[in-house]
DNA sequence: GACTCTATACTTAGTCA
DNA sequence: CTGACTAAGTATAGAGT
């Protein structure tokens, strides 16, 4: 009971105790405050995701500069998603968007609009084909492993990315990619990487987590 | 004493309730849930970002579709920056973040005209392709055409394709960290290296939250 | 850095407005 | 969807390993 403690007058610790939401000085304690705090979060995104069946994604970026990332499918998934658009939501939320892009060039813009509806037509037109893309199962094509794949078989590949990249570039282009009503801030381009992005030294396949 | 609850009265509530974290089915409350821990996880990465002067950004799409972003300074440059690769580790980042993402939103700006010709480029290059004969002999997986894919397919695509490229690079390091002997030079797999790719740039200064 | 331990601050499930 | 309330489950500050 408390009354122990109280007799004996000693507390293993004094638990936790409360701070003030400001910006630490402190490196070291910065530093544990940073990692615990980083966790909780990916932690709560984490549940989050799973509860509700949400896509989420949370990039951090450590005060020294390090880059800490969750994201459910994936990162690079939801922020192309955040990049392009809601795609699954009906047109309910077109109202609260108050159109934040502004940095665009007026000719993308106006093209925007109008893609807009062009883009909903094939979307529905080719929800169907959709299923074509699989190989079986629910695995696509591009699931396909390179465990086996040897240096030159790997720089094979990586060309053959880096073309398919190329031809969706192309083909995205050729619809004039836009997001939708609830377009947040980057513009309407589907966020192409460009060839050195994909020889960037990211780790992790798997990736949820990335550290 | 819980006795005396018993006794007097009922509780008000039971409280909280310890919950499996598993997909709710339940409609209704999972739209509560979600509204909780969705603004649950803003303020964790509020707390962060303001405790250890770090770059966050968080993601979260409902299960309807609906987007809810924070970020600091902006969801845009934490994409931006995380997008850019950044395993670089810059010493400077914490005192320059403004002039990083202004520099990045110029350089997007000049990539973004540059990749616009250079995909006009491709689309006609690949109008030629389709007249011309299939590549003859085995057709591989790359060969997937990309022209009946609609804008959300092609987002998959991307998505899947930086997936791919993380396994293959993380494939990659592997054969470097033991190269089985005919180690290739990863040169010869990235002939082009045009830091473009254009996620068009956004303005968007401080806007943290977006609802 | 990451993990352990404790005491306590904070978050939130369930329910109603 | 936002807010309020209660009770109880969690996260975490501080200190040590």
């Amino acid at each position: 009971m408390a009354v122990l403690n109280e007799i004996t007058k000693e507390k293993k610790t004094q638990g936790r105790q409360r701070i003030e939401i400001k910006k630490l000085e402190n490196g070291s304690n910065k530093q544990v405050t940073f990692s615990k705090r980083r966790s909780g979060l990916f932690r709560k995104a984490a549940e989050l995701s799973v509860l509700c069946g949400s896509e989420v994604a949370a990039l951090v970026f450590s005060p020294n500069g390090k880059l800490f990332t969750f994201g459910h499918p994936s990162v690079d998934s939801v922020v192309l998603r955040y990049a392009h658009g809601t795609n699954t939501a009906p047109a309910a939320a077109a109202s609260t968007s108050t159109n934040v892009v502004t940095n665009v060039s007026e000719e993308f813009n106006r093209d925007y609009v109008e893609a807009v509806k062009e883009l909903e037509a094939e979307k529905t037109r080719l929800a169907e084909e959709k299923k074509k893309a699989k190989i079986g199962g629910e695995k696509f094509w591009w699931d396909e492993g390179i465990e086996g794949m040897g240096m030159e078989e790997l720089r094979q590949h990586m060309a053959a990315l880096i073309e398919l990249r190329r031809r969706v570039a192309a083909r995205v282009q050729g619809l004039k990619a836009a997001p939708p009503e609830n377009a947040t801030s980057l513009a309407g381009v589907v966020p192409l990487q460009p060839a050195s992005f994909f020889l960037a030294p990211l780790g992790f396949g798997n990736g949820n987590m990335h550290f």
